[in-house]
DNA sequence: ATGTTC
């Protein structure tokens, strides 16, 4: 596919390449990060720029990999009239996201209580496949907290009132519509609030040194103000609810499609017009499902504090523990936009790619309304994460987004062939980081050389000027799924 | 990502 490098960073693949694009294609990623990208990236990002209603053209972010329908770090908007919702756009995991805390400790504090730290995480937040959390609700509570997010959650006790504000929407879309969501969904949602997951969702404790702060001053603001400072950082969605509701409205918009008269490249992009009935009926089901992946970070929070109290045998609030900002990476929205000199309210798709707002907004919290938005990019539990901050630059190049993580390059098989995970287990403890998991095999699959490097993917973004780089964050102690 | 095949 003719592939062109129009902008330093930017490679666009015209509508001629493919029948039936409406706009071009875009991957934003170096030379090298583009020669390294999967085929399946460009034969998807292409597709998706076949959907009909897609507004001025596809993105692909530099962390993008292969992907169920759309690339994860995908991004398309849509005209609110004439365009398509698709779960295919969104993931699986509805509301995957980032939450980050701060604490008052540094690595000095923690170091001599660090195996003891993990463990009490670890059975505090449960973690794995098909587990059930300490918080077990009725139908009609979890559709209760469903609608009410993570307020719900701190109304029942689950964290502290200030929380709030620090979340992505205050940790509550409206929206959600209880009559969307099927029976299934709910029995496999209700008994799940405040419990980690598999594959690459973790909470991880680390370490901020101070070669690692890229602006000190902002780092200030948001809560990083001394040497060697102890984070945070948890990675979750809406666990089996999101992937039920995901599951329900493929099947509906796979009929759907036929009596609408859409035809999609690929069976992965089922889709149906964001104003029909069915579309609505996916967004109301989609807000439920990303308001209990916020409730989920929030009980998790809780449990975090918890932990912490235990092991320091103190009150969480001396110890800090504040939230910095929980933001989504798979998720639609609608937002206001420019597009041909006209404010136009679109339908923005993020799968694997994160919101980045510039200062000024009113969206953003108060007290970074001079900063930009944080933006919380996790890496592989070996290698790092990021602190970034949006910027108004995101406005004009994609549709107020950016990437969420280092994306993968090598497969789970691939990654599992190449180390066992006790033995991985072990090498990172020799290196100083602490890993508690539920499964052994999960642990091999997420090893750090199955990932992209996160400096280089990062540096892409920055150079974009569409975030930039606050703190990098070293783990010291990892309770994966 | 996922009660990893209703």
């Amino acid at each position: 596919m003719r592939t062109v490098k129009i902008a330093p960073d930017v490679f666009e693949i015209p509508p001629s390449e493919k029948k039936g694009m409406h706009v071009p294609a875009r991957i934003l990623a170096s030379d090298a990060l583009l020669a390294g990208m999967d085929e399946g990236v460009f034969r998807q990002i292409t597709n998706v720029a076949c959907l009909p209603g897609i507004v001025e053209h596809a993105l692909c972010m530099p962390d993008g990999h292969w992907g169920y329908g759309f690339p994860i770090g995908g991004v398309a908007a849509f005209d609110l009239d004439r365009g398509v919702i698709s779960p295919g756009g969104i993931g699986f995991d509805i509301n995957c996201g980032m939450r980050l805390l701060r604490t008052n400790l540094t690595e000095q504090d923690v170091r001599p209580r660090l195996d003891a730290l993990m463990t009490r995480l670890f059975e505090r937040v449960p973690s794995g496949v098909g587990i059930k959390g300490f918080v077990r609700l009725d139908r009609d509570r979890f559709v209760e907290a469903v609608c009410g997010g993570a307020r719900w959650c701190v109304d029942h006790g689950y964290g502290r009132l200030e929380d709030l504000e620090l979340l992505e929407e205050g940790g509550c879309i409206p929206g959600a519509e209880p009559s969307a969501l099927s029976d299934r969904a709910l029995t496999r949602g209700k008994e799940q609030l405040g419990t980690l997951g598999s594959g690459n969702h973790y909470l991880e404790v680390q370490v901020v040194h101070p070669h690692n702060v890229y602006d000190e001053s902002t780092a200030r603001k948001l809560g990083f103000d001394r040497d060697h400072q102890i984070a945070v950082m948890l990675h979750c969605g809406s666990r089996g609810f999101g992937h039920q509701v995901g599951t329900d409205y493929l099947k509906i918009f796979q009929s759907a499609m036929k009596r609408y008269g859409i035809e999609t490249h690929d069976r992965e992009l089922a889709c149906a017009p964001f104003k029909s009935p069915e579309g609505q009926q996916y967004f109301g089901a989609m807000v439920a499902a990303a308001n209990s992946a916020f409730a989920n970070r929030q009980v998790i929070t809780h449990q975090i504090r918890a932990a912490f109290a235990d092991v320091f045998g103190v009150d969480d609030r001396e110890l800090g523990l504040e939230v910095v900002y929980d933001v989504a990476h798979n998720i639609a929205k609608i937002e206001e936009y420019e597009v041909e000199g006209r404010r136009r309210k679109l339908l923005v798709h993020r799968k694997g790619a994160t919101r980045s707002f510039g200062p000024a907004r009113s969206d953003i919290p108060d007290r970074y309304r001079d900063i930009g938005q944080p933006v919380i990019v996790g890496g592989s539990m070996e290698t790092g994460s990021f602190l970034l901050v949006g910027s108004d630059e995101t406005k004009i190049q994609t549709f107020g987004s950016t990437l969420h993580g280092s994306g993968r390059t090598m497969s789970r098989v691939a990654a599992k062939k190449r180390i066992r995970g006790d033995e991985l287990q072990r090498d990172m403890a020799r290196r100083g980081i602490i890993v508690k998991s539920a499964s052994m095999r999960g642990l091999a699959e997420e090893a750090g050389f199955a990932y992209k490097n996160i400096s280089e993917v990062v540096d892409v973004v920055e150079r974009l000027g569409i975030s930039r780089k606050v703190i990098r964050f070293e783990p010291i102690g990892n309770v994966k799924g």
